[in-house]
DNA sequence: TCTGGGGTCCTAGGACCC
DNA sequence: TCTGGGGTCCTAGGACCC
């Protein structure tokens, strides 16, 4: 059996934990740039403001009805994440962190001691004592049905926001009351075809063939059919995978036509792609840079490129990866465009900077390098100040904006720790 | 004027090998 | 006139998740 635990509204009740006069008022927690909406609180929710609409279309609603508007403050949700999660490490065999505010719980032994249900209850209150955040605990035999269990306890409060679904019948009876598109895995284009098919129901798709599913869509929707019988083919993943890439970019504060602007942004989102590649103990040999503007714009044309270059030794070397990012910018960079966003993504990835060079390459690992970059990384995340690339510039005038921060409660800088939550 | 930032997996098709 | 059968690897694109 799985419970799948998460949090509700996560980066909405992570900020008013903090502000007890704002319990009872609508808040909603924007995107980086103060882009759109990414949370709402229960009472934001109701006044009818949906999930990623963009600030600025909102603006005059959220005024009118005195909506708590935040930047989204990433070293605070994830610090709350860490003390939720450490929580569930002690109250279940195995969890798997599925997300920032996700984990799946391995049941397995739990029903010896306590109902099931009863340990659904006993996790939301100790939750709430030590963090006083709500959560949601949906329990199954599979991870698509516990996920389908924990969306119905957050929509019927006369749950208590536990829902088990170990009951065969209980299972078809919340089947039959749920969309095709809120069963995990099938999004929006899926549900689209699957309607065209008269599959309009989660139930009329746990009752699909299978072998028509595997023809007509993919190994995937079918895994998906089977668990929504009660068939498990998704198992609890307690160690994180190794990642196959990692990506960061960010969109800009406004415009950006400079090359040597443009240049900063690629030198910043390349020294931090590398310090995400250390925390990962990875090296990679493939460094991509893309820049772009505005799919919205219409007075321009849309532009957008990428560029991907090679490395024959693998390297987590920072000085490595930026000289990499350049050299793509140079290719790629085209003058009089305004462009909104840039980033990097590493791939290719070794665990180990060692390989056999070619005969002829005149590429050798810089001496030195691991140490340097140790010690880099030990004094950035002392708190005694930070070291950086001259690349990356001085002023920084396209850093994305976050003009309704709130405070550093729990750490002491409102960067987001290099900790990695997947 | 203003529209986020990360990830994963699967499939199809092309290039190439023997 | 007639031209096999079995692979691998890579990339782009589509779909999904939070």
């Amino acid at each position: 059996m799985y419970a799948l635990v998460d949090v509700n509204s996560f980066y909405a009740s992570c900020e008013t934990v903090f502000r007890p006069d704002l319990r009872g008022r609508p808040v909603v927690v924007l995107s980086n740039n103060d882009g759109c909406v990414i949370a709402r609180s229960a009472e934001a929710k109701k006044l009818g403001i949906n999930m990623a609409e963009p600030y600025f279309k909102l603006r005059g609603l959220l005024e009118r009805h005195g909506v708590v508007v935040f930047s989204s403050n990433y070293a605070l949700y994830a610090d709350m994440s860490m003390r939720v999660m450490t929580l569930l490490e002690e109250m279940a065999p195995a969890i798997e962190i599925y997300s920032i505010d996700e984990a799946f719980l391995n049941l397995t032994g739990i029903d010896n001691c306590v109902s099931l249900e009863q340990f659904g209850r006993e996790v939301r209150q100790r939750i709430a004592q030590c963090t006083k955040l709500g959560v949601g605990v949906g329990i199954a035999p599979t991870k698509t049905l516990a996920k389908l269990a924990n969306h119905a306890a957050k929509k019927w409060s006369r749950t208590g926001g536990v829902v088990d679904l170990s009951n065969p019948l209980r299972q078809r009876k919340l089947l039959a009351l749920t969309a095709v598109e809120d069963v995990w895995g099938v999004g929006r284009r899926l549900g689209k075809r699957l309607g065209a098919m008269g599959i309009t129901t989660a139930i009329q798709l746990a009752d699909a063939d299978t072998a028509f599913i595997r023809n007509n869509f993919s190994v995937v929707l079918e895994r998906t059919v089977r668990e929504l019988r009660g068939e498990a083919c998704l198992a609890i993943e307690a160690l994180p995978a190794t990642k196959q890439q990692i990506v960061s970019s960010r969109s800009f504060s406004h415009r950006i036509s400079d090359y040597q602007a443009m240049r900063e942004a690629v030198c910043s989102y390349a020294s931090r792609a590398a310090e995400k590649l250390r925390t990962e103990k990875q090296y990679c040999r493939q460094v991509s840079v893309f820049i772009r503007t505005s799919p919205h714009d219409t007075a321009s044309k849309y532009y957008a490129n990428q560029a991907t270059s090679r490395i024959p030794i693998p390297t987590q070397d920072t000085r490595d990866i930026i000289a990499l990012a350049l050299h793509g910018l140079e290719r790629i960079w085209q003058p009089d465009q305004r462009y909104i966003k840039a980033g990097i993504v590493l791939g290719d990835f070794f665990n180990h900077g060692v390989a056999q060079p070619g005969l002829f390459d005149e590429f050798r690992p810089r001496a030195n390098s691991d140490s340097l970059m140790t010690l880099l990384d030990t004094y950035n995340r002392s708190g005694r100040g930070k070291i950086w690339f001259a690349g990356q510039g001085v002023n920084q005038d396209w850093k994305m904006k976050r003009e309704m921060l709130s405070p550093a409660y729990t750490t002491r800088y409102n960067e987001c720790p290099v900790a990695n939550l997947r």
